[in-house]
DNA sequence: TATCATTGTGTAAAATTTACGCATTGATAT
DNA sequence: ATATCAATGCGTAAATTTTACACAATGATA
């Protein structure tokens, strides 16, 4: 396994990874995808390297595909983090040194010590499509509510602060959703998603009235059935009509 | 020379590299600055290497000071750019030949074969206050309108075309102008210069009144003299209310 | 069968954006 | 010296968008 991992060094570019923060929306909640290191209970993001031959997006979207098992996915480069101490300067020495005792030196020092930029995606997926798979260096990974995310390796809380801003950011210039709900969902559900996103309150009879002026909903006549009180009923995106909206761009001005 | 630049190369990283694309305004125009290569017809962004023990930010900030000698100036990190092919795929194979044969099969190969992934900048300078300075590798450092950019080296257009995308994107959430004009400017002058970035025009009484709302422009008793027909008040931004607007953030929606 | 939280639909007020009028200015032409 | 004229300063009304809120309908639960 150690020989595979040397190779897999020598395959890859040494100065430059990638990390994503992937986004999921579950019972009202954003939650981010993360990995704890083996024998520690030290949370980073997901990330990778690059192999040599391959595109800064190809390996994003394989490192994706990787820890979630989905390909078809919302991905957006947001920011490259180049500060020289990013490895180390927000992690405890004493994880370090666990860290550094597990894997051994070389592997250590090659992922840990050596001065690395890295590229920051982020992701939006369908939380109940998610197969949650740990990497090499992991054991487990698992969906953490935004609020709850504890202090993690290296810069990666940074990197989630400035996803979210950045999320924000699209939110409000393009729609979003498509890829965070299934297929059929309701307005209140709609909503809370921008609610929880923005941290916000909106008043519901002026946001559907706005989330329909886009005109990439589809009504649909079935209903949530079995839920409390009044069913609602369910929409869809019109891929079509969804695409276009990406492309020329709305504003979310709430 | 040629010591130097081997040191240079051993003391920078490898696989990541800076390209800034400059903006500066003059005469009711929107300008770049490029870099022209040795003994070629040749065109690039200002760029450069990182230094092992320095962060991207503070290389970002080094580079645009030796191209411009400016130090206070507006940065922002806007995309990375990370294509296997960015290095020639957009480059005829003759200008190639011509800089090998120039420089040299080492340095050529170092610079122009290896996969290097580079970390897109836009910065916006006053037009007049900059000295442009070519670098080693180029002869001539001049300002083209944005409408003129010849077809440059590796994959600068698309550079270019984002890093504008990128500001039309920051004007319409941020006051602008703050560093791209003289510190006393006319109101037509700023709507000009809103009118250029955008590639829009917009009636001059309802820019003035939205402009004025933000609440960072001081009207000064001067006047600009020795101009045709009535002669234009003077404003300058308050800086303190100027900054407070860039991180409260403003929307310019004409 | 009554209750009640939630949803569906609509309307009026407030605020913002857009369109445009008119007097003033000061260099230029006559 | 004076008339001309394009550009500027200042303002108002219409159109549109955003915000606030009212009320009936629904369907699970008590």
């Amino acid at each position: 396994m150690d020989q595979d991992l040397k190779a897999y060094f020598a395959k890859t570019l040494a100065e430059v990874s990638i990390d994503c923060v992937i986004f999921g929306f579950h019972a009202g909640e954003l939650k981010v995808l993360l990995l704890r290191w083996k024998e520690t209970d030290g949370w980073s993001l997901p990330g990778g390297r690059i192999f040599k031959e391959e595109s800064l997006n190809a390996a994003a979207v394989r490192i994706l595909q990787e820890r979630t098992g989905l390909t078809e996915i919302f991905l957006h480069q947001y920011y490259t983090f180049g500060d020289t101490n990013r490895n180390t300067h927000f992690t405890e020495m004493e994880l370090l040194e666990r860290l550094e005792g597990f894997f051994g030196k070389g592997i250590f020092d090659e992922l840990l010590h050596n001065r690395v930029v890295s590229v920051g995606y982020f992701a939006l997926v369908e939380f109940a499509l998610v197969q949650a798979t740990p990497d090499w260096f992991t054991d487990e990974c698992r969906w953490w509510n935004i609020a709850d995310v504890p202090n993690l390796l290296f810069d990666h809380n940074d990197m989630i602060t400035s996803a979210l801003q950045a999320l924000r950011q699209q939110i409000r210039n393009q729609p979003i959703g498509y890829d965070l709900l299934p297929e059929k969902f309701t307005m209140p559900e709609l909503q809370k998603l921008y609610e929880t996103i923005l941290d916000k309150q909106f008043d519901r009879r002026n946001f559907q009235k706005l989330l329909m002026s886009y005109d990439i909903l589809e009504k649909l006549d079935e209903k949530r059935v079995g839920v409390a009180n009044k069913s609602p009923f369910l929409y869809r995106f019109d891929k079509q009509k969804y695409e276009k909206a990406i492309h020329s761009g709305i504003s979310f001005s709430m």
